[in-house]
DNA sequence: CCACATACGGACTGGCACGTTTGTTTTTTA
DNA sequence: TAAAAAACAAACGTGCCAGTCCGTATGTGG
């Protein structure tokens, strides 16, 4: 058999992207052990082995690891500016409508403000995610232009759940966007490379 | 005692009120009947009067008196464009960031993929949302503007719940995106009217 | 005034999810 | 190779929630 630690490694990453499929599929509502290990294909008895809290340890973990991913992909285009940052992330959103890591952590942040232990267990990995996703500096005030990308981001992320959610019409709608927003000319250059490395990283979600 | 309808018109009243504060505050996950029972200072028994099925009863009529409220105070403007509605209603998140029925809808919009006898009952009344908020046209697909604008609409309303959440820097990069996106000028007239509608009707939220 | 319908309060119950415990297998290490 | 630790599996108990039922009070229509 494998080595501990390679197995340790493999049931983890199985239960962290079950309960990403279930949070972009279902909702946090949605979210339960039981659902988790089914769809992961091991133990309640496992899952406690490795998140002895359940979800409180395992949401963390979720969040931090669809971090580490988009981080990893940014930061091998070199160093970005955060404008820079959030209009690649919303071409990617534009030609890649299916890959939703962020609809995931938009649950797990939503369903964090009614459950307190639950915000307090998730703080940490989600100011990491406004500082390393966002280039958000901790103690100032977002810039307008960034904070207005991170809600046009985020709306669009949840219009995939509309009833009269249509890919092209979206796409369509951000070109809209885009034309009258002006990204900066680094963007443009660096956009083949950025969807080709989405492309390749195999999709969060079936 | 007061009549018969107006107790019951006051009851159903409270439980929709204790709801959306309830789904403002809290989230979709910690929506319970025992917790809007308490809210609402109405017995169970009460409840389950007047929403047998509970929360499918009661959610869809929960949306439909926040689109009803909305719906009217457009109304009381005149005839309006798709546009011109979406850009009052960022003018007006704008203005009172407080008052979010927008956040109530998309927590039960969203919980609704999850499940299934859920999105049945909600379907007729979010598909109301739709044509008589964003005047959409049922068969047709949307204008990439009003789309863009729906979503802006969505992410400012979440962000709400930012750990770095700030009204007037909200309100600032909602002004930086108005800047660029050209308004109709009809909208700039209407707008006391409308902001002070807005704040006339007690908001939902304490 | 009486029969009835409606509005409401409260209790009972079944099921499900979570927290915990205990047992078994596999790998590591001394 | 034997002991220990880790990885897993499975069952048990408990609490909460929703579905249901029944009792009561208050209006309502005849």
């Amino acid at each position: 058999m494998a080595t501990q630690s390679e197995r340790s490694f493999l049931t983890q990453n199985r239960l962290i992207r079950a309960t990403v499929d279930i949070l972009v599929e279902q909702g946090y509502a949605a979210l339960g052990e039981q659902r988790i290990c089914m769809r992961a294909g091991v133990s309640r008895g496992a899952l406690r082995h490795h998140y002895p809290q359940g979800r409180y340890d395992l949401l963390p973990n979720v969040v931090e690891s669809l971090l580490d991913e988009e981080a990893s992909r940014m930061a091998s285009l070199g160093p970005l500016s955060a404008k820079e940052r959030l209009y690649l992330m919303l071409y990617g959103l534009m030609a890649m409508p299916k890959r939703q890591a962020s609809v995931a952590i938009l649950e797990i942040w939503m369903a964090a403000r009614g459950d307190a232990k639950l915000a307090r267990c998730t703080q940490a990995v989600f100011d990491d995610v406004l500082v390393r996703l966002f280039g958000h500096v901790p103690g100032q005030p977002a810039d307008p232009e960034e904070l207005a990308l991170r809600c046009l981001l985020h709306g669009a992320s949840l219009h995939r759940f509309s009833s009269d959610y249509d890919g092209e019409v979206l796409q369509a709608s951000l070109r809209w966007a885009m034309e009258r927003l002006e990204p900066p000319p680094k963007v443009s250059q660096l956009l083949p490379t950025w969807l080709e490395s989405a492309a390749r990283t195999e999709p969060a979600l079936a």
